[in-house]
DNA sequence: TTGTAGGCGTTATCAA
DNA sequence: TTGATAACGCCTACAA
């Protein structure tokens, strides 16, 4: 019960060997002939008294941990963040590496980055936000080899993998304006964290409205029911709102009901991000809908380049895809 | 660049004291007099260095982690449970633990359990079905104190912090039929890891239902819009329908409004967890609301209890409540 | 008040 | 084909 965890040795000492060759066998390392009858042994005794290597003491001797930091805090979780960082996991530990989600709040007036590096992570993924200079200096001197930043917009200090919300806002606008919308608005989400990302699918609508000449309104509105109903005269001013994504969408088109307007009828509404509920709206939501699916394995092989090359180049931004998902009855 | 991380024997050098003086100026270790002017040296010669002690090191050293592991598959990722994971984190961060999120697949066959143990962390929450006997062995002999099962009932073997999901049912199914619904049905939902939860919730409902003398029947649906619609001879043959959860709802209540059945007129629709599409349905959903803000310390309070006294308590349920949100117009 | 020395569990070098 | 042995970075009992 108490007993401390068998470590190489036990097992070298039940198997009647030297802790070198334990170490070989179950390591299989190559080049290295070992009769096979002492490998059955080893493996035998490790089996036997329960072994599990110690991954601090592996660490400390090889100097290399695998594993791979990701900050808790910067992903918006949710279905489609949830299934890529399971690929992710998958794609990593594929490859040897482990794959750990981690705080970033520290207390005591830690820096996040100081107790990321506590680690020797061979790797970390974190908010382009909390990666500044002094954080990267950080981790590089604790030997991180790649540092990759996540979130809304591009870092100007490491590689990137940012969504591309303009595109969004493009790609809404135009839709929006296709079908013959005159006047447009755009919402952007008040709370912490979705402002910023508010304003880069507002400013791809913006670019697509100046464009076409169509004008266009921001809505700064926070995601309550009153606030949204405070506005009816806005929405009665427009006849196509972005309305930022699904769920702000399906708050507008709460309230337009209310307000006795129609959709598509009087006010044309495009959400963004294809949630089950798009669907299940009446009437049902055309939205915008995030393709992720390529970004777990682009990221371990730009991870891997990384490590390999060295964190060289000084920024740049990763691939996705948007589609628009029409269905509007119209 | 690639220089290697700097060591406390580097840190020593530089402040011009010894090895031993550095570790118990940057542990400010009890009763160890040392001179202010001694600590300043230490303090400023690790700030310039940018020393980070190795965390690996230092586990193999103490013996002990403060590393607390949970899986991140047997988290219902969601409004909820994230806000509850953050707080968790907060609070065992608080108390010198260090909580991370690991992944529970791993390739090669080795188990999750295993991979577990190789950090040698001081306790590990995860889905009871993770928790065989088999993987506590391995946990528990690579000197894991603590071990709390989560997920949707108790594990045998481990204490568990499960949610009581047929007190949902009850809860439920007693608002239902006060209302006057005499003829009930309760959906399950066919996707795994979904089902088992239903089923309890079902349990709760069915128990009401017996004890009252109604009608229950159970409906197994997967989410798909088609799949409710085609259902709707059954739901015409019933007045209150419990719904699993809201977005359960919110399908169901969209096939309703399309087969020209009312809500609450024809068919009473009661959803769960009180997501903001709650209230943003028409009729607005009444639903049952978690609260699971008390978790996270009670958690905590368990880990340290299992840690300091031994994991000698077989298994035991921890609470949380829930309330029912009454938004039905009637 | 500070320094010396030993060892935690693992891997890697070298010798047998 | 296998076995001693040293070293990774840190902490701590003990010595000075």
């Amino acid at each position: 019960m108490n007993a401390k965890p068998p470590t190489s040795l036990d097992v070298a000492r039940l198997a009647g060997v030297s802790q070198a060759t334990v170490s070989y066998v179950l390591n299989d390392r190559p080049g290295m002939r070992i009769s096979d009858e002492t490998r059955a042994r080893v493996r035998e005794a490790a089996d036997r008294l329960g072994y599990v290597p110690h991954a601090g003491a592996r660490t400390l001797r090889t100097g290399r941990s695998g594993l791979v930091l990701i900050s808790m805090e910067d992903i918006p979780y949710g279905p489609l963040a949830v299934g890529m960082l399971e690929e992710l996991d998958r794609e990593l530990s594929r490859r040897g590496y482990t794959l750990v989600q981690y705080g970033a709040r520290r207390l005591r007036g830690v820096p996040a980055a100081r107790a990321w590096a506590e680690l020797r992570p061979v790797a970390v993924l974190a908010g382009a936000g909390k990666l500044s200079r002094q954080a990267l200096e950080v981790l590089r001197s604790a030997g991180v080899k790649a540092v990759i930043a996540l979130g809304n917009q591009p870092s100007p200090v490491v590689p990137s993998v940012a969504l591309d919300h303009e595109g969004i806002g493009v790609l809404a606008a135009g839709h929006l304006i296709d079908r013959g919308c005159r006047t447009l608005a755009a919402i952007v989400p008040t709370e912490v964290g979705l402002r910023e990302m508010g304003e880069r699918r507002l400013a791809g609508v913006q670019r697509v409205a100046r464009a076409r000449g169509v004008p266009l309104t921001r809505v700064d509105l926070p995601f309550r029911e009153e606030s949204a109903a405070a506005l009816a005269d806005l929405w009665r001013a427009v006849d196509g709102v972005f309305a930022y994504n699904d769920e702000y969408a399906m708050l507008l088109m709460a309230v337009l009901g209310d307000a006795g307007l129609t959709v598509p009828g009087d006010v044309r509404v495009v959400g963004c991000d294809d949630l089950p509920l798009a669907a299940l709206l009446r009437p049902r939501l055309t939205t915008v809908r995030l393709d992720l699916s390529a970004m777990p394995s682009t990221l371990v092989q730009r991870l891997e380049e990384l490590i390999a090359e060295g964190q060289g180049t000084p920024y740049r931004i990763d691939p996705w895809t948007a589609t628009l998902v029409v269905r509007e009855s119209s």
